[in-house]
DNA sequence: AATTCGGGGGT
DNA sequence: ACCCCAGAATT
């Protein structure tokens, strides 16, 4: 014998501490569960998948839960009208997600029989599913042996294995690595066992590594500091962009609405009629930029923070008549404001310049 | 390979 | 203030 002690394949001592420490959340199947027979709901593994996508697991249980009762079925999604969808989805952001949700759904049901594809490129193939979650819903709803590669894992990964390459270029190179280390056996688990090990111990800020099941294995630890990993292309500044919002309310307490296009930047989402949201703004807009001529008068500012630029409105009320025009939009009661399809953005504006339109009580 | 997509919580 | 989050689609 050439050593004093054999140590657990990584793989090993990964799924042992997963087995202790697993987190209990809505659209996992638990070690215990499993055991119990209790088989993961494909429907359900892949709804929480695109809803997880760069979004974190506490901003997404109230969604998942809502989702699943209103719509307990792939084929139950699939006949939802889009707009109860994207009302539904509203708040949780990228909202390119719920329109190819919605898509996804559909094909799933109507091409697909109802059920979701077994193989990561069959899943791939659909829309809203991308490498991340093809491997995920392979892995953890098929048991598959997918290389699941996530933010987390690749922070694991990135330390483990002391990688120097910046993402995103290590990211062949690290899904590479993970497929070595994927066992034959609970390969879900493993990729559970990664994330929440990513989420919990090798933490971007002050890891735990003492804690850690991987600790006599990892290559960052005792030689560097493991907060610098994984490396990081670096990233550019966030331009501010200046605009104009308008927020009209009749004499019954009716906000006006319109919708935005499909596309783009909160496409397909409800907005209150705004100007162009550009680097400079003009002095004139609130003449110029307004759903219909009014006494516009500016009540604040409201900062909302995009991926890529930092948007400023100057966000201005006014009282109009009953039976003012409805162009291009249409009045909606302030007590049923909350179940419109309104982003962030446009909640934060509505609430400047009507600060109770939210209270339920108060519009009743 | 870069850019475009939200929003919120942790530090 | 800055970071990151169970990334995908488009250019």
């Amino acid at each position: 014998m050439t050593q004093a002690y054999r140590t657990m394949a990584p793989a090993d001592l990964i799924l042992a501490w997963y087995d202790k420490h697993h987190r209990d959340l809505p659209w996992r199947v638990s070690p215990p569960m499993a055991a119990a027979g209790v088989k993961p709901d494909p429907y359900r593994i892949w709804l929480s998948e695109v809803m997880l996508q760069q979004t974190t697991v506490q901003a997404v249980k109230s969604y998942f839960a809502l989702f699943t009762a209103r719509w307990p079925t792939v084929a139950d999604l699939a006949k939802a009208d889009n707009e109860d969808v994207m009302k539904s989805w509203a708040g949780l952001g990228y909202y390119a997600r719920a329109r190819n949700l919605k898509k996804c759904a559909e094909a799933v049901a109507f091409e697909h029989g109802g059920v979701f594809p077994d193989t990561e490129d069959g899943l791939k193939a659909l829309p809203g599913i991308g490498d991340y979650t093809a491997a995920a819903i392979a892995a953890i709803a098929f048991n598959r042996k997918s290389a699941v590669l996530d933010g987390n894992v690749e922070r694991v990964i990135s330390r483990l294995h002391a990688i120097e390459t910046p993402l995103p270029a290590a990211k062949p190179e690290m899904r590479a690595l993970v497929a070595a280390m994927t066992p034959e056996d609970r390969p879900g688990d493993f990729a559970q066992a990664m994330m929440d090990l990513g989420a919990t111990i090798c933490t971007p800020r002050r890891p735990a590594c003492a804690l850690c099941p991987l600790n006599a294995d990892c290559r960052v630890l005792g030689r560097d500091d493991p907060e610098l990993f994984p490396r990081k292309a670096a990233k550019k500044e966030k331009p501010v962009r200046l605009g104009a919002a308008f927020v009209a309310e009749d004499e019954d307490g009716a906000v006006f609405l319109r919708k935005r296009i499909e596309s783009g930047l909160l496409g397909g989402m409800t907005e209150v009629p705004g100007s162009a949201w550009t680097a400079r703004i003009d002095g004139d807009t609130a003449t110029t930029a307004a759903p219909f001529p009014a006494d516009w008068h500016p009540t604040g500012t409201v900062t909302h923070v995009f991926t890529h630029f930092e948007l400023r409105l100057t966000v201005y009320r006014s009282r109009v008549p009953r039976g003012t025009a409805k162009d291009g939009g249409w009045w909606q009661p302030k007590a049923t404001l909350d179940g419109e399809a309104l982003p962030t953005v446009m909640k934060k504006a509505i609430k400047q310049a009507i600060p109770d339109a939210f209270d339920k009580t108060r519009n009743a």
